[in-house]
Parts: C-alpha cells; sequence; structure tokens
DNA sequence: AGAAACCGCGTATGAGCCAA
DNA sequence: TTGGCTCATACGCGGTTTCT
C-alpha cells in the first residue's frame, strides 16, 4: 500500500500483501488472537502494523462508504453503461429485472436481451474482499449494503460465486488472468497472477493501439491484427499489462490494482479513472495503473510464425 | 443463499494471403 | 523464401438469470 509504505519504511511488498490478505481470509473477527495470527503469517511484520495495515483499508472503506470518494460511474461509454447507471441504485438490473422474472418463465431472450452487465471494478472488487472479511461468506446482503454500495446482493453473491470458483480452479494451467484473481484488498497485489481483468487488457499494447476497443469490441475480428502485430511483447510491462477492468471502453479506466482502495476518483472521470489520489492515502508514485500483473501468460513462443 | 445454466465479449492462436 | 498482416475460430471469463 501506500500510506504505510511511506510512513514507516515499513513497506509492505507483495508478497507481505498477500500473506495478509490471506491470514486475513482465513482468520475471521472470532478467531482468537486474530491479529497475532496474522501477523505470524505475514513475515516481518508486527502485530501493530498489521492492525495498522488493516484499518487504512477500513478506513478507505469508509471513505467510499460515506461518499468521500466517488464510486465509478459507470456510465458513459458506449451503450453499454447506459444500464449501468441505475445500477448503481439498484435497479441496476434489478430494476427492470425482476421485472424481468417475467420474463423469467420464458426466459427468452427475446423479449429482453440479456444485461450485459457491468464489469466489476478491482475497487469494488477489493471492496467485497473487505466486506467479506468482515461479515463472511453468505452475508452478501451487508457487504452489498455497508461494503460494495455499488452492487446488490445479487450481484455480490453472484461475484463471489464467480470469485471462489476461480479460487479453486487457481491451479489450472491455463488461464487468463482475471479480476478474481485480485486477492488482496490491499495493494494490488495479488497473489496470483492477476491481470488484466476481463480481458480488456489493453495492454497488450497492441491491442490498443488498434482499438482499444471501444466499439471494437466486435469480437474477434478486430482486434485481431492488433494482436500480431504485438507479437512483439510489450515493453514494459508483461502481456497483461493494465488491466483495465471492465472498462468500458470508455476511458482509460485504470484499474486499481495496486491501488489502494481508496481512489477517489476525480469527478471529472468517469468511470474509474482514478486520478488523484486521496491525499495521504496513496502512495505517489504508485502505480495507478495497475501495474503489472503478474500474471502474464507467457505467449508461446511458437505463436505466430 | 447457493449453485448452475445461459449468454455475450474479448483474447489467444492457427492458418492463409500478399508483398518485399 | 521470409516476414508482416488479416481472417477465422476456439476458449476462457464475467455477469445475469433461473432454479433449488
Amino acid at each position: 500500500m501506500t500510506v504505510e509504505e511511506a510512513s514507516d519504511g515499513s513497506a509492505w511488498s507483495r508478497e507481505d500483501d498477500i500473506a495478509f490478505e490471506r491470514a486475513l481470509a482465513n482468520y475471521t473477527d472470532e478467531s482468537e488472537q486474530r491479529w497475532e495470527k496474522i501477523a505470524a503469517d505475514v513475515p516481518g511484520k508486527s502485530v501493530e502494523q498489521i492492525k495498522e495495515h488493516y484499518e487504512l483499508l477500513v478506513e478507505d472503506v469508509s471513505r467510499i462508504e460515506s461518499g468521500c470518494v466517488p464510486l465509478p460511474a459507470y456510465g458513459s461509454p458506449e451503450g453499454s453503461n447506459g444500464h449501468a447507471c441505475d445500477e448503481g441504485g439498484s435497479s441496476k438490473k434489478g430494476g427492470n429485472s425482476h421485472a424481468g422474472e417475467s420474463n423469467q418463465g420464458s426466459k427468452s431472450k427475446s423479449d429482453q436481451e440479456r444485461r450485459k452487465g457491468i464489469a466489476w471494478t478491482e475497487d469494488e472488487h477489493r471492496l467485497f474482499l473487505l466486506g467479506l472479511d468482515k461479515y463472511g461468506k453468505g452475508d452478501w446482503r451487508s457487504i452489498s449494503r455497508n461494503f460494495v454500495v455499488t452492487r446488490t446482493p445479487t450481484q455480490v453473491a453472484s461475484h463471489a460465486q464467480k470469485y471462489f470458483i476461480r479460487l479453486n480452479s487457481m491451479n489450472k494451467d491455463r488461464r487468463r488472468s482475471s479480476i478474481h484473481d485480485i486477492t488482496s484488498v490491499g495493494n494490488a497485489d495479488v497473489s496470483t497472477p492477476q491481470g488484466p481483468i476481463t480481458g480488456q487488457n489493453n495492454n497488450n499494447s497492441n491491442n490498443n493501439n488498434n482499438n482499444t476497443t471501444g466499439s471494437a469490441a466486435v469480437a474477434g475480428g478486430g482486434n485481431k491484427s492488433a494482436k500480431q502485430a504485438a507479437s512483439q511483447p510489450p515493453p514494459g510491462p508483461p502481456m497483461y499489462g493494465t488491466p483495465t477492468i471492465g472498462q468500458p471502453v470508455g476511458g482509460p479506466l485504470v484499474s486499481a490494482v495496486g491501488t489502494p482502495v481508496n481512489l477517489p476518483a476525480p469527478p471529472h472521470m468517469a468511470y474509474g479513472v482514478h486520478a488523484a489520489p486521496a491525499p495521504g492515502s496513496v502512495v505517489p508514485g504508485a502505480p495507478m495503473n495497475l501495474g503489472q500483473m503478474p500474471y502474464t501468460m507467457p505467449r508461446t513462443p511458437t505463436a505466430h510464425r
């Protein structure tokens, strides 16, 4: 994270964060001597440091909850978000959705297209992790209400479902990086590779170039070319460089990875772009965009000729 | 609340075509 | 012949909906 690092020199490395998050998940509030146990799992960190680290995270959440930190407003980019907005409110899907129920019967998508859904931002995911830690698995309502306020309990539950599935399949060889790879609230790290989440990695630099997809999205087609071109590895970041989670394309959505939960997003930035770190909360220099993704998928040399 | 199914999207890859 | 670019397709991921 950020702050802490600066503060006392006891910087938190990715590994530390990973260990911290894992321990946090392992030792719930009810655990006896929780902090001691967590500290024991995080090499080099004292109980005080652990507590501090946790408090910072909680603080970030509080800021967000209190409205100090604008939540991403999904909104604009292309159509997709149109609905997004509502979502936050509640309706997202819900709203109509359940109206949807009407359709349930038939489930025919015909009557209404299936909602595309709004990808979870890293911030939301981190909040989710914090909520999970605090309320535990199953209390999606509380998590939705107190942490991931932009998502309905149903969405939280759904996200949790995917998240746990992902965790369970952690070792599959061939995996793409996903937002669920982020297991730590803290710095970006992730235990494992984390990557670009939805794929949109713009990173491949390639893609970006081409189209960032904005519209492009045309599946398949659009980018491809880019990719290849891309065959050249992007300079810095690994393949999956910047994760931009679900970004709707609109802007640079920067991923939160690497950034603490609190990212106040500047009002003018719409979705995700956090530009300005909350004072003090983020360490300057912290990558706003993510860091690298550890999880880079090694591109097989074979590729293309 | 949990789990599974469904669906859309984007990425990764392999293959083909064309120009140098 | 080699290298670059484009096309086509399979696969994985994420989100929503529905069922239990």
